[in-house]
RNA sequence: GGCCCCAUCGUCUAACGGUUAGGACGAAGCGUUCUCAAUGCUUAAAUCGGAGUUCGAUUCUCCGUGGGGUCACCA
């Protein structure tokens, strides 16, 4: 079911960088604009010269490309478009729906105002259903009944060049946040003045900060969605949560590719009550779209990060099923690279002896020497002689050990031999460590710690 | 405060007017285990309140309460 009549548009003002409050409503246009087979319009609305941030317009566009959110017209810039405004804003006050007023605050002209039709304005919302708010609404705190629309015939506000450009360029479907609900009204005063047609609005609820349950903004802690791209959390991963907040198709499915979330998306599935965002959740969802990756990918990520500190091929291959279970995005790789949680695979460790000799909840009440840590330590040197070099793998090395370990307090003798392979009281199992660095070092990681 | 919108576990949410109100994240506990993870199992956790309609309300209506949005010569 596609509908080639319809199209959306992203109209961002460029003063800043999209929080997952902005991001959303994008999200959702283009969803909707996917799933029917419309188009997108990109648009900056910067006629507020004073609060545009030069460039930000680029960091928008760039995060877009990023999320791999594409748009098909565009982008145009409205301080670009002055002159068609000028033009309509003549006309409105040629055919009588709009006035000049009285002198602007900057001196530069005369304000511009539109006639108020003092009725009641009802529209059919997409999302909230029918709403009725009547133009009287409008009066401002002088008693004033007609709204601006423009500083000067040069100058337009707003709600008139939003107006003019969602008709020119044949908006159909206007999915915007909750904010956008009461200006709706004064925007179809100008869609009527103009002799447009009204398009059907949208209003999305709004996504709260979890800090204090308002508005996402600056203010409150919301963080940039630049940010989670920058920390390599998956950009299907972001797309995936960012859906699911105010959307949810009606079952128990929790993880949707890009490809479903299009498939499936409705209007009418849109929830109509505001909701707060949940970082822990992207975090696991994150985890659940990199597994749909597959291993290559895995691979790949990891050797490329290992590579940049440590130059062991092999070694590099052998560690990547221990890490793949370990992370939530890849940049978490780096960060245990830094903390030198790999540094056991390449080279001998070193630490102190107290640290071969495990706490007591392992040992179980057992008196633990460091001369029984030794023993147990050359014991197991021993025993790992008798495995052959080709043989040596994690499987083999733990039947070799366990009933020995087993006899003698697992804890203790493993403990020992993995602070003795690793230094760290944190690591991968001793069998997997013995695997990784091959039989000669374990053997002489193991002989140098029996000796200390 | 006026106007508009909304109301299910802490959070995201599911449930033709009939369900032990379901799932997920998170939390807690247990199991496995030498550690950390991972994994498996289990548990706690919600229909805002009050009327009404109905044989029967999470679901429909009204009132209250609560929350959010918005009230610029910003967008």
């Amino acid at each position: 079911m596609t509908d080639k009549n319809i199209k959306v548009r992203f109209p961002p003002s460029p003063t800043g960088e999209w929080h997952f409050g902005n991001i959303r409503t994008f999200v959702f246009n283009y969803l909707f604009a996917k799933k029917n087979g419309g188009e997108i319009v990109m648009r900056f609305e910067d006629t507020d010269i004073a609060r545009n941030k030069p460039g930000s317009d680029i960091l928008q566009l760039e995060l877009l490309k990023k999320m791999g959110m594409d748009f098909d017209e565009g982008p145009y810039y409205q301080s670009q478009r002055k002159d068609i405004y000028k033009n309509e804003l003549q006309r409105l006050i040629d055919n009588g729906t709009a006035y000049e007023a009285e002198e602007n605050q900057a001196g530069t002209g005369k304000l511009i105002r539109i006639k108020n039709p003092k009725k009641d304005i009802v529209w059919n919302d997409l999302i909230k259903g029918e709403i009725t708010i009547a133009s009287d609404s409008f009066k401002d705190e002088k008693g004033n009944f007609d709204f601006i629309i423009a500083r000067s015939i040069n100058d337009p506000l707003y709600h008139f060049t939003v107006v003019v450009d969602d008709w020119l360029m044949g908006i159909t479907h206007v999915l915007r946040g909750e904010d956008h609900v009461t200006s709706t009204p004064r925007q179809m005063v100008i869609f009527e003045a103009l002799g447009a047609p009204v398009p059907l609005f949208g209003h999305l609820p709004t996504i709260l900060s979890s800090e204090n349950k308002k508005k996402l903004g600056k203010r409150n802690g919301a963080i940039p969605v630049r940010e989670y791209l920058d920390q390599t959390y998956l950009p299907d991963a972001i797309l995936n949560m960012i859906s699911l907040l105010g959307w949810n198709p009606g079952g128990d499915q929790e993880i949707f590719t890009r490809k479903e979330l299009i498939e499936k998306f409705s209007l009418e599935k849109v929830q109509k009550s505001p909701a707060i965002f949940n970082a822990s959740k992207l975090d696991w969802l994150n985890k659940e779209h990199m597994k749909l990756l597959g291993d290559e990918v895995f691979a790949k990520e990891i050797k490329d990060r290992l590579s940049k500190r440590f130059t062991n091929e092999s070694i590099i291959e052998k560690l990547i099923p221990s890490i793949k279970e370990r992370i939530v995005k890849w940049l978490d790789i780096d960060t245990m690279l830094e903390a030198g949680e790999f540094d056991f695979a390449f080279k001998s460790p070193s630490f102190d002896k107290q640290m071969l000799i495990c706490d007591e909840r392992m040992r179980k009440g057992t008196e633990v020497t460091d001369e029984t840590v030794s023993n147990h330590l050359k014991n197991i040197v021993t025993k790992l002689e008798t495995i052959p070099e080709e043989k040596f793998d994690a499987e083999t090395v733990k039947t070799t050990l366990w009933d020995y370990a087993t006899e003698n307090g697992r804890g203790i003798v493993l403990w020992a031999m993995r602070i003795a392979l690793s230094g760290r009281e944190k690591s991968p199992d001793p069998f997997q460590i013995s695997a990784i660095i091959g039989k000669t070092e374990t053997t002489v990681r193991l002989t140098n710690a029996s000796k200390l």
